[in-house]
DNA sequence: TCCCTTGTTGTGAGCGTTCACAACAAGCAT
DNA sequence: ATGCTTGTTGTGAACGCTCACAACAAGGGA
């Protein structure tokens, strides 16, 4: 015990008659330590509550058992204080958490700034200071290659969520395209021939991969023309291009939102135009946070795996740290959630459009 | 420089000709140091990039520089993986985060058992594997004595939120009776004279003191007898305890459920009767989720300030670590979030009940 | 029997920082 | 001038662990 009263590894070898480094051995283990002492050690380890202390270990020249999450610091905020919610944070921390604690480690998030050279320096302070055994990298981080550099000059191994490019990294992706393609076509089997398709941000990221996939599911099923509308992920913009988009000769019976909060759009001004939902208008969503259930119908949704998602990459480090595992992609399943905001094309829907 | 290539503190005292303890001096904020050299010293650590390695400070007898958070693991795991949201962890984490951050501290979750051995346990683990320098109980660990009395007898401060007792913590709390007082005289002021109150746990913590609040609201207004509902906190529960309700003579015009979940059910049960919102039955919530301004119509609701609560818990934390605060309690305001679903009695409801 | 390999355990050093204390300089009253 | 206080800087030790290497025991082939 030192003067704190904390239980140490001297303590514990000590009451088992060994040096501090057969103590470590097990404590780490090693090999080449005998079957019986290892027990006698373990249960001294018990009956002491004795418990390694992380920056002790870290300053051995071992591991910091720490794996640091780096989140966009603008978004992040702007969601939270725009109360905006944030499920991807929420669904981050549960996964990442459950994960390292399975295998004694630790999980810290860090907020770090979007614009290049903030990113570096911010990524590099949390290095220095916390020493992290691997970074998970999630976006916009994920697509900032300077970052990825840093981390390969340090030999920190590195995830990236939603992203996906062969580098030497994992990279935990989702196939958006086939899960866009995968919701177009649950509308297209329940009769719909007019799909909508409200954008996020129409020539970026995730939501030009989505668009891909609807549209080649409109093309096979020899549907016409896409109906691509550019929103913002935000819950007016989605309105407008809505409300505009159902005043226009033939108009669509079913709209596909690029997140939760323009599907709620969706569903707003469909009750203020006094269509039924999913009568005369069906409406799948791309993000399914946890308020869908209580939406009114509850929403039909896409839903990516993120817990699973960050939980895969926390593994996926330990893995490599140990010398288990080397880098390699991992593609995590989406679902398609069907609730009670989509159903079958009504018949008068379609015959307006005829 | 190391052999890992990390900027130390030794190299930075050789880039400026003085003695590690020296800029260990500027680094900690000690007084005396000339000025000029304190200038020079950060000069170079901004020219170095240096950052001062968390795991060796707190090996050299000195702080970790780290908050631990505690949050229940049942609960927490439970709401997770129902999907339910976890719209606190959210906050906490924002709040937390940002407050920490400020101050170049770090913030670290840890999920622990409710049972009470195994919630000991958890804590002692945690305290000893990262040796944070203050630690945040959050419901229902602020109500364990044990967890509180283990902190004090290691000198570790300790912030509880949600509770107050008026022992040596800091207590950080809302006043949840004046909060249902103010929501309850909120409708009263709109006319209505009926109103439910839904209550999650009926004769449980925030519950109560919320029901005493609601009482004392009516006895004030001279209304007749309260009318309390046991829900669970859930949807369908409390869906079944309002259809009954709305079933009886003199039933409610208004509402008061005791979180988010419940009040969509009124939401759905008010829609499947054929009851307007606010019209015919005003609706209001206990929580202030961020789903609920998406809700139709969206909620009015008593939020709770739980980020700030946490940013506060850190600052003063931090503060009596550093010796510049003592523990004591502090009060968060809660805010009536005016939204659609409230809105004046009907004349048409006040006739029925006549 | 002897040497060599393999398995098992122990010892000294070092990680980067802060603490306690020592050393020295400067200012002030005597 | 002398001594005393106060301010400023430096030095050794310590924190709890792991690394590299040393030491010793046990077993197998010549």
């Amino acid at each position: 015990m030192n003067r704190r009263g904390e239980v140490t590894i001297e303590d514990v070898a000590a009451a088992v008659g060994v040096s501090r480094q057969t103590v470590s051995r097990v404590l780490n283990d090693s090999p080449n330590v005998k079957p019986a002492l290892r027990l006698r050690i373990h249960a001294a380890i018990e009956q002491l509550g004795y418990v390694p202390n992380l920056s002790a270990r870290r300053m051995g020249g071992g591991r910091s058992f720490l794996i640091l999450a780096i989140n966009d610091r603008a978004r992040t905020i702007e969601n939270w204080q725009a109360r905006r919610g944030n499920d991807w944070v929420d669904q981050m921390l549960f996964g990442g958490m459950s994960a390292c604690e399975r295998q004694g480690w630790h999980l810290v998030f860090e907020l770090v700034e979007t614009e290049p050279a903030l990113a570096r320096r911010g990524l590099a302070n949390a290095l220095a200071s916390l020493r992290p055994d691997g970074v998970i990298l999630t976006p916009p981080h994920c697509d900032n290659a300077d970052l990825v550099a840093l981390l390969d000059e340090r030999g920190i191994p590195c995830a990236r969520i939603g992203h996906s490019d062969g580098s030497a990294c994992v990279d935990v992706f989702m196939d958006e395209t086939a899960a866009a393609h995968a919701a177009t076509r649950h509308l297209i089997e329940l009769g719909h021939r007019r799909i909508a398709f409200i954008a996020g941000a129409a020539n970026y990221g995730n939501s030009g991969l989505r668009i891909a996939g609807y549209r080649a599911a409109l093309a096979a099923a020899g549907l016409g023309e896409p109906l691509v509308g550019d929103g913002d992920f935000h819950f007016e913009t989605a309105g407008r291009v809505i409300a505009r988009m159902l005043g226009e000769p033939d108009p669509p019976s079913a709209v596909i939102a690029d997140n939760d909060e323009m599907a709620f759009a969706a569903l707003h001004i469909a009750s203020a135009a006094g269509l039924r939902v999913p009568d005369d208008l069906a409406v799948l969503s791309f993000e399914d946070t946890p308020g869908v259930r209580f939406a009114v119908p509850p929403l039909t949704a896409i839903r990516q795996p993120v817990a699973a998602m960050i939980a895969a990459a926390c593994d996926r480090l330990i893995a490599i740290v140990t010398g288990e595992a080397t880098t390699g992609s991992i593609e995590a399943p989406y679902e398609l959630v069907r609730r009670a905001s989509t159903g079958p094309a009504s018949t008068r829907a379609r015959t307006m459009q005829a």
